[in-house]
DNA sequence: CAGCATCGTCGAAGCGCTTCGATGACGATG
DNA sequence: CATCGTCATCGAAGCGCTTCGACGATGCTG
């Protein structure tokens, strides 16, 4: 186990062959007699040889590691971009890639340090901003990056997301086929939305689109900190008759609204339908469980890496943008109204 | 900015010294005239120099990379491993190492392959067992690894962790001395300590210890799933006095205690007092914020990448367990019961 | 002033691997 | 039977860096 770690001239020692073949046998890469190659490979099962990492990535100029940058945001769920994180590396493993964590301040420096050291050979950003810095930075460096989100200019970029528009439409459309008429939406911290973090404002624009469109009574709030209390209380003075409200925030603030309607002497469903939309966090186990549509890390991830090792395997560069569909989990908030009714008693 | 990628050989025409020099002048290993060191940083500032990483890697023998190793147990509660892995990056940063995440099924085969390939330097690993086989492992190895959590067996390694006993005993004496004399604990969900995950069972012994020594009617549950109901129920039956609670469990299951309590008709601080001990939540926010000792990340992290790297650099391997310190935090979910009344009102 | 450290610099030898071009053996081709 | 293409293998040239030993120059020492 201990003994000296064994290279590819032991190897070739103990094939009795070059250690060019050896390094073919392994790889590939050229055509190698069947007898050879089991030879070869009989001999590096039995000196347990591992190639070198280092001498691998040098001489193929190939790390086989992806750099994930995660900016550290005093007011972002680290959580969240944690399991993007492993999200990504438990794919890059599959393709047989190491993932390295960048989690600096200088989301920029590491970028550019993995890209001159040829420690990475790519990156994959967490946490886009809408006017993102790393999207300029990307486009200067000509060398493969993924941006998980999508900047505000995403020209020459590959990016992947979540589709928040969709998802901000279902949500809308869910409630209004279940026949409400005025929907409350309480969305990210503002903090998190002045910051210019990317898919609050996608999915607010959407969701305040497809109210429209379909002649919905609709209001937005914008929690403070970690409370839904006083986004609650604005949305019902802004709509008095709210009778639905779709959370795109954070874990605390959806945590905290059914409390907070529950001052109001509203409960879900029975008073008050609910969604959350674009939810990385579970809300099955919330008191009451709540629908959810949520952010399948996993998905984007996925296909993040896979577009990133396309990128670097095969020189697939070509800027594009990658939607992943959302999928709606039934949990019972949401509640039909009988519109019947609903007219009768407003008449 | 894109041009090409500057070599030593660049840096060594443009200041006219040798590749040696250049290569001294920059480590410092090695005694250079002031003047001509100013000319080598002169040029590589000029060329933008940056060290090709795997040419240097493979030359030195090191990789300046450490591997974070987290196994993907069902039950185990993935953000507070992602935590500390980036608690790991951030030290490890300001360390002059970059952090590779190992998140497999089959983390023997990780660590077993950073290690043959020279891919890592050293490993930190996380959520450790009491019966941990990579104790062994890390034993067989020759290789630089650091615990962070202690197994049964820790003979021969390094390890680092919150010193779970004495968080225990703090939690014990400060309800003790605030005059409770009944006090029941909730552990961490049945599942988990069966797997013989480590420290539940050092803060349960050390809890158990502790009551018996100050003479304290006591007893402790384990939650099944993620609430707190069952075992507030069980301790409530077993302790019928029952005044504090001492929590050592999982996020979902403190943050149910106090609706696990009201539904006794028992409010937190009045009839109950409550501690959070090694929590890696916050509990400050929680409805009724709860009286806390931290399970801090970031003090684990720094002294176990501190000591990874002093065996790396310093080769100073020896076999040693460090123990941080806890630290209590008050928030005013403890209450000092008036010991005279309660006599006599049991009188 | 011969003898000896010390200092600053250079050249060259690798680190372990990949990969290109060359070579020989062999059968197929005209 | 000379020629050519294929296939399997080998040798050698790096990849960009670190580091060891050597060497001339300089300054002390006795």
């Amino acid at each position: 186990m201990g003994s000296e770690m064994a290279t590819v001239d032991d190897v070739a020692k103990a094939a009795g062959v070059s250690i060019s073949t050896v390094s073919y046998a392994l790889s590939g890469k050229r055509a190698i007699s069947q007898e050879t190659r089991e030879r070869v490979l009989k001999a590096a099962a039995e000196l347990n040889y591992q190639p070198h990492a280092s001498a691998r990535m040098l001489a193929a100029n190939r790390s086989h590691i992806l750099a994930v940058t995660a900016p550290l945001h005093a007011d972002t769920d680290s959580t969240v971009h944690m399991q993007f994180a492993m999200e990504v590396t438990k794919e890059a493993h599959s393709l047989d890639y190491d993932t390295l964590l960048l989690v600096h301040d200088d989301t920029m420096q590491s970028m550019r340090r993995a890209a001159a050291t040829a420690l990475a050979d790519g990156v994959i950003v967490l946490d886009v901003d809408a006017e993102d810095p790393r999207a300029d930075l990307a486009r200067s460096l000509d060398y493969p990056v993924v941006f998980i989100g999508i900047p505000h200019d995403a020209r020459g970029l590959i990016c992947v997301d979540m589709d928040f528009e969709e998802a901000a439409r279902m949500s809308v459309d869910r409630l209004a086929d279940a026949g409400h008429t005025s929907i409350g939406m309480i969305s990210h911290p503002r903090l998190t939305v002045q910051r210019g973090s990317n898919f609050p404002l996608r999915f607010r624009d959407a969701f305040i689109a497809r109210c429209t469109e379909r002649g919905l009574e609709h209001s937005v709030a914008y929690p403070l900190e970690h409370s839904a209390r006083e986004s609650v209380d604005e949305l019902l003075t802004a709509l008095p008759n709210m009778t639905a409200l779709v959370l795109n925030t954070s874990s605390d603030v959806a945590a905290d609204a059914s409390s907070a309607l529950a001052a109001h002497d509203l409960t879900i469903p029975h008073d008050v339908s609910v969604i959350a939309a674009g939810a990385a966090y579970p809300t099955h186990r919330f008191p009451v469980p709540l629908d959810r549509i949520p952010l399948d890390a996993e998905a984007s991830c996925t296909a993040a890496v896979d577009l990133l090792v396309a990128a670097i395997d095969r020189g697939e560069r070509e800027a594009r943008t990658v939607l992943i569909p959302p999928e709606y989990q039934d949990f019972g908030s949401v509640r039909a109204v009988a519109v019947g009714i609903e007219k009768a008693t407003q008449h």
